[in-house]
DNA sequence: TCCATTTCTTAACATAGGTCAATAACCAGC
DNA sequence: GCTGGTTATTGACCTATGTTAAGAAATGGA
């Protein structure tokens, strides 16, 4: 199971099968439930999750009960908790699985760690970080700029595959609307694409 | 004025100034005039900025000419285009600058060449990577669930120093709102105050 | 000091999207 | 195959925020 995300890095960097060796002591694999709770607002979480199999989200609870995905993370994505991870803080979000998932679990410092066996990891991990803030950017500006029927099709170009798995209204969560205006934007796009 | 940026490193993590002889050769001081454009989209950046002094600011304009802020950058804070810098792509914001404003200029790969030589940098530049997802993370969680008073009230909390640099349209503009919109906030939260 | 420009406020009106409620479609477990 | 619980759709109505326009206040350069 550890292969696939040996596999992984070497797509990324230069990384024998020894260095790998040397590096991959400190990492579990853990699998979730479809359902299964992850983590709670205000426990503290020091893990960093890379998804193997399967699909995890963060998100919100707010004051009405209304939850908010702040992200989703499938196949080859990254999940971990900030306030956790930096400062030791209790989480301001929850994490669980939609579907079931197997994931690696890493230690909040193995990235740093390991670069100082494999320096090259380092180019790596500051990619992938750099790359988590232009995704989130590009999206902080869809919902300062987009309409609700924008936002939706900017995601199913960027998310094709995610589109078919999560119900719609965890989708309309992702975007910020209620699942009864996705539903209406969805009705206004068949409209117009059967009318061309 | 390299000075100030050393200081920063120094306060963050263990570096002595020898250490940081060795990798500030590399360093360059620029100075902004305020209102002077910095990178318009459709350019390509491969630069990194520190702030040491003033306020720059990145952001994009919309179909209808509307400009929607996405960032800040205060001193002691850092600003950069990903497009370019992950990709050499171009970009899809502006930068600009809001106040005069001094700023290190780092080339894209200076944080991981430093690490080469002072590995604690690694640390460091991983911190301020996360710490800046943390941040947007908790952006992105506002947008998808607060109100118009909400975000603002959050806003002056967050940045009460910054609340009185920038106009109020700049404001209204970061939290995806009018400003006409937000001149009514106030409004209703001076009166609410008052009523107390 | 004055003028031009930018910023802020206010009001009347418009609208995208939210709310509530009912129903229909779908599905998972027995 | 039922059955209870999700999920999606639809309609009537509501509300927060946007739009447009005007004027007031603040600001900054000559």
């Amino acid at each position: 199971m550890l292969g696939l995300f040996k596999d992984y890095l070497q797509k990324k960097v230069a990384l024998t099968d020894e260095q790998f060796g040397l590096i991959s002591d400190k990492l579990k694999i853990r699998e979730f439930d479809k359902g299964e709770m992850i983590l709670m607002k205000g426990e503290v979480s020091s893990h960093v999750y890379f998804i193997l199999e399967g699909l995890l989200r963060s998100y919100s609870i707010d004051s009405k009960g209304k939850t908010h995905i702040i992200q989703f993370a499938p196949e080859q994505w990254w999940l971990s908790e900030r306030n956790g991870i930096l400062f030791n803080e209790e989480s301001e979000f929850f994490l669980d699985a939609i579907e079931a998932t197997k994931a690696v679990v890493l230690p909040k410092d193995f990235m740093n760690e390991a670069a100082k066996v494999v320096p090259c990891i380092n180019d790596l991990n500051s990619k992938m970080l750099n790359n988590a803030i232009r995704f989130m950017q590009k999206r902080i500006n869809m919902l300062l700029s987009a309409t609700a029927e924008e936002r939706y099709l900017d995601f199913i170009k960027l998310y094709p595959n995610l589109t078919l798995r999560v119900p719609q209204w965890m989708i309309a969560s992702y975007l910020g609307i209620t699942p009864e205006s996705l539903s209406r934007v969805r009705k206004d796009l068949a409209h117009k694409h059967f009318k061309k």
